[in-house]
DNA sequence: ACCCATTGTTATCAAAAAGAGAAACAATGC
DNA sequence: GCATTGTTTCTCTTTTTGATAACAATGGGT
């Protein structure tokens, strides 16, 4: 009789397109993962992987195979928990990638209490601001802000990020507090930079103008990738800055920074939990989803 | 996650109504049935069986659970056997109840084929001639002579069992061959009674009057309950006997049986294979289903 | 109402299977 | 060439299963 976690294991691989990865993001041996595909293939009488050491990839035969298994897979997990009345015994992996600011400031300091409710949980957290795909890398779901490309993904959107300008009480001291667009130039107000990778034109100083989001170009003469590079500028007064409320609030309360121009926020970015597909999708994934959804409400409109 | 040997271990003790009766059908060990499905209803988080020392039955939710699980196994099994092109590294156990004759004159001769196509196939074959409960007693198929009353049941009508009318030469000798129907009478002839119950009304002689299958009494002084008696009684010429051409072969080869009024024959007996559902048929039950229909089609119209 | 065979439960010990961990190997593609 | 990747092998540990047996509860038969 077939053993679902082998098909489990099977299906990682073919997701991810690699057996190392696979055995890593699951947490068994490269070995395992190998000898689980060839007893596979002996037991159902073909080849379902194409290898080499570069690619890994389905062969005709085994996309067949995946499609039933991923169904068998999911429909075994409903089997279990037809009955759970209270998700608190839920047990699995998670993994979730998460922008490196929000899984800081907001994600991981609520963490433990998400720990608390579901022991049987096993969270892997994986914070990298590149795009990552998330069925090659293995990942459950995937909190994306801005928008979002790729088609063949599903994404469920969370709300938009509120924006915030804000400057360090030095700063403003030094240059001034601007109360219009007009005191932004005449002031002889300067912004940081921030450029998400690094080469690419930087943006200038965002705003609505009742109708549309402007850009404005302001100088400045740092220019960062890295989000939390980007705050410490504006804390150190190096100019004005842009970043979502939730990843300032701890600056605002404790007076680092101060929030300057309200009226005048940049586009609020969309902020969404990507999937690969929706229907199988299981239930820890689900309950992980809508309680990142409560925590980032707040911060959200 | 799941293991779906001992999911099918929980489908037979919930068919069966019984944890040793599972335990022996499975070949396992009763303590396993019974911690198999204490460890499933832990996972699972609710009470699947009733049980008392003398029943065991399903609960509500046991229930629903019985169901889907069959439906999950029945895929699972339909995943091994997608690219299975040929069926002879087919392997499991099939349980069968053949009637006694049938196993003993038909099929069991022809088993050894069977067995040398497919290998991998553990066969276990019950004769009791009582009608078996098939899911009680945890069989994959019954072969039942004459009409199936139970309607929950799937049947597949093979064919009809063409009857035979045959005496011993020696009686012959003594009470000279009927040819007609008046002979019967005339010549004085006894048959030899067959009451498949003990007990129950003696059948007659059954023949066909070109309309319909009527039965005229005639005298005999042994009453039988067992085929293999019955045969036995004609061969030591104590009357006529009405049997199938299957199991009266042998003997009417070997002379020790002489045909008699061959346009004279008693109602062909229906000849069926029953099943539980046959949706959730395995492809082995398949196969030995009609690889017993091949070996009985000489014997049936 | 009582006896007692049957059945489900549980425990223990040995045997077998599955898995983890580590490492050596060969093939591939940059 | 060389780092990476899949394959294979080895040992050790853990888990699962088989074999037995003792135990308690049930319910039919007397």
């Amino acid at each position: 009789m077939q053993n679902l976690d082998n098909l489990a294991i099977f299906i990682r691989i073919s997701e991810m397109g690699s057996f190392t990865g696979a055995a890593e993001s699951l947490g068994i041996q490269k070995g395992r993962a190998s000898n689980v595909v060839r007893q596979l293939e002996a037991q159902v009488g073909t080849r379902l992987l194409h290898r080499s050491t570069r690619k890994v990839q389905l062969t005709e035969n085994g996309r067949n195979f995946y499609l039933r298994a991923c169904a068998l897979l999911a429909d075994a997990e409903e089997l279990n928990l037809m009955f759970a009345k209270d998700d608190a015994l839920l047990e699995g992996r998670i993994r979730a990638d998460l922008p490196t600011e929000f899984a800081r400031a907001n994600i991981i300091p609520e963490l433990p209490k998400f720990m608390e409710k579901y022991p049987g949980i096993e969270l892997e957290i994986s914070s990298t601001d590149r795009r990552v795909d998330l069925i090659k890398e293995g990942m459950d779901c995937v909190l994306r802000v801005g928008g979002v490309l790729d088609d063949t993904l599903v994404a469920r959107h969370l709300g938009d990020l509120k924006m915030v300008n804000a400057a360090s009480p030095e700063y403003l001291k030094q240059y001034g507090v601007p109360h219009t667009l007009e005191d932004l130039i005449s002031q002889g107000h300067r912004i940081v930079h921030y450029t998400p990778t690094l080469g690419n034109r930087p943006f200038g100083w965002e705003y609505y103008d009742g109708q549309s989001y402007q850009s404005l170009d302001l100088p400045g003469s740092l220019r960062v990738n890295n989000v939390q590079t980007y705050h410490g500028a504006g804390i150190a007064g190096l100019g004005l800055i842009q970043a979502g409320l939730s990843s300032l609030k701890p600056f605002l309360s404790d007076g680092s920074l101060v929030e300057v121009l309200p009226s005048l926020q940049s586009e609020p970015l969309p902020v969404s939990i990507v999937v690969a597909h929706r229907q199988n999708l299981s239930r820890r994934v689900r309950i992980f989803i809508s309680w990142i959804e409560e925590v980032l409400t707040p911060y959200l409109d």
